[in-house]
RNA sequence: CGGGGCGUGGCGCAGCCUGGUAGCGCACUCGCUUUGGGAGCGAGAGGUCGUCGGUUCAAAUCCGACCGCCCCGACCA
């Protein structure tokens, strides 16, 4: 894998420059924090944009609270304050002068949240109340790791109050589903195991958590979503009540669910080989890449009417002109940035009236009709989608293996995710999992649907060794 | 915090053991030839060798202190 894995290492001399010029971040001047450039922002944009659509096409909306929250206010939920205090960065001074009151910098912003729905719900009449925040957040990481897990990161946070539990937890539910796994697995072509944490997997005040569970191409997995069923604690602690029917006053139930710029690196590690990246069509800032491979007018002609058409057919569509470069070094170019599509156009082609198409998933190149190529481009894309996908689920299912006992679930987590009848393993066997480097990713029903929580009977486990 | 390792042109490294006036690959600049998978040749620019102190005629090299970074483990989207 690429980048994010081998680093420049395991390539040849000659390529090292070029591994550098594709690097898609860097560590920033404070520690484990991170530069995004051009490149990888583009594909975030679209990551972005896609998981957007979804949550507003679940009811919820947008909207921006502060980076600094009061130290006090973080206190009102003791398990939450406790899990996050020991990476918490801290602001003392402002304005030339020690605070009052220190502010802590948003690790995450159920607690401003908490105070603000609290203010907005009155009745049930209010109700659901749900909302979206896009963001950066800091976590003071004692290791991080480019785009996995950087002190600062981008995310989505969301955060909905309900009139009842089950309202709540289906709408957790929904967005685990109709939001994460699907921009997942329609978009971004990697297959998840979804399920639930275990009790000290959980997330700190949550009753349960909903995770998305991605195998990396080395067998190793990567917590992509997590959407959590937060039941009355942040309620109780904010306050957020609402008059029912009735006229009585109600606690409501809460929810809160996120995904992050870990979804580059998940990206990247699910697909890349030791080309580079290897990018799905949906997140492809160039989906197909016209290259001049001479400068010629008949080839500068046929490029341009490719271009038009393949814009107008909606596609994402850049050429390559830089002819005054050797034609390997533009290709390579490309090929580590995960083009999905090239078509690339020379005399030689043009003198039998074809174009090149090459696809990035396979290494495949055919010639095909000019006058076929807009839509030879469109039948590749999708096919190239489906096939990243296809590699993805078939390593999924060939490195998933089912066992008995927990020193068959450490033997099986050096290649890939191991079952586990939860009843074999338990809190226990999770402690000796945890001290073979390895953990219980989630907990899924006998069926591998998800579970109504973790504390019900007849569970499987999925164990793995995770980044 | 525990265990390893490393600081030398923009990037990646050699040189250090055995002190003697700093070198290689890539990138960069100019010229010519090239251009259908990371081009060749020639010329050139660029470094207080992490910092401070010590030993010495002489320190990248030996000694001491300090600073910084990376990897492995504990925390986690």
């Amino acid at each position: 894998m690429p980048v994010l894995v081998s680093q420049a290492d395991d390539f040849p001399g000659w390529y090292q420059d070029v591994i550098a010029k594709a690097e898609l971040a860097e560590s920033g001047p404070v520690r484990g924090t991170m530069v995004i450039r051009p490149w990888a922002y583009a594909i975030w944009e679209l990551v972005q944009a896609e998981i957007d659509r979804r949550i507003k096409a679940a009811g919820a909306e947008n909207v921006y609270f502060p980076l600094l929250i009061p130290e006090g206010h973080l206190r009102r939920e003791a398990e939450h304050i406790e899990g996050f205090s020991p990476e918490l960065a801290v602001v003392t001074h402002a304005g030339g002068r020690e605070l009052g009151e220190a502010a802590v910098i948003r690790p995450t912003s159920e607690t401003v949240f908490g105070e603000y729905l609290a203010r907005w719900i009155q009745s049930y009449r209010d109700l659901p109340l749900c909302l979206n925040q896009w963001a950066n957040v800091v976590r003071w990481e004692l290791r991080p790791r480019l785009f996995l897990r950087t002190s600062e990161f981008l995310w989505q946070e969301g955060h909905t109050a309900h009139a009842t539990e089950a309202d709540a937890a289906a709408y957790a539910r929904r967005i685990h589903a109709d939001v994460y796994g699907s921009v997942l697995r329609d978009v971004l072509a990697i297959p998840v195991i979804a399920g639930v944490k275990t009790e000290t997997e959980r997330f700190a005040g949550a009753t349960t958590t909903l995770t998305c569970e991605g195998m990396m191409r080395d067998g190793k997995a990567l917590q992509l979503a997590t959407s959590h069923e937060l039941g009355q604690n942040f309620a109780r602690a904010f306050e957020i009540a609402y008059t029912d029917e009735q006229g009585t006053s109600q606690l409501c139930w809460t929810t809160s669910w996120g995904s992050s710029t870990r979804l580059i690196g998940g990206l990247i590690m699910a697909h890349g080989d030791d080309a580079g990246l290897r990018l799905p069509p949906g997140v492809a800032p160039v989906q197909v890449l016209i290259v001049l491979v001479k400068d010629d007018p008949q080839v500068r002609e046929v490029a341009g009417r490719l271009e038009r058409e393949l814009a107008e057919a909606g596609l994402r569509v850049r050429t390559d002109r830089r002819t005054d470069l050797g034609l390997g070094r533009r290709l390579t170019d490309w090929e580590l940035k995960g083009v999905p599509v090239r078509l690339e156009i020379g005399p030689r082609d043009l003198a039998e009236g074809t174009v090149s198409l090459a696809r990035r998933d396979n290494k495949s190149r055919e010639q095909v009709k000019v006058d076929g190529a807009v839509a030879a481009a469109a039948e590749a894309l999708r096919s190239a989608h489906d096939a990243l996908l296809g590699e993805a689920n078939a390593q999924l299912r060939t490195r998933m293996v089912e066992v008995s006992d927990i020193a068959a679930a450490i033997e099986a987590a050096r290649t890939g995710f191991a079952r586990i009848p939860w009843a074999a393993c338990g809190p226990e066997g999770e402690q000796e999992l945890g001290r073979a480097g390895v953990s219980v990713r989630c907990l899924l029903t006998p069926e591998g649907s998800v579970p109504a929580d973790a504390a019900q009977g007849d569970l499987e486990a999925v164990v793995a060794r995770a980044y």
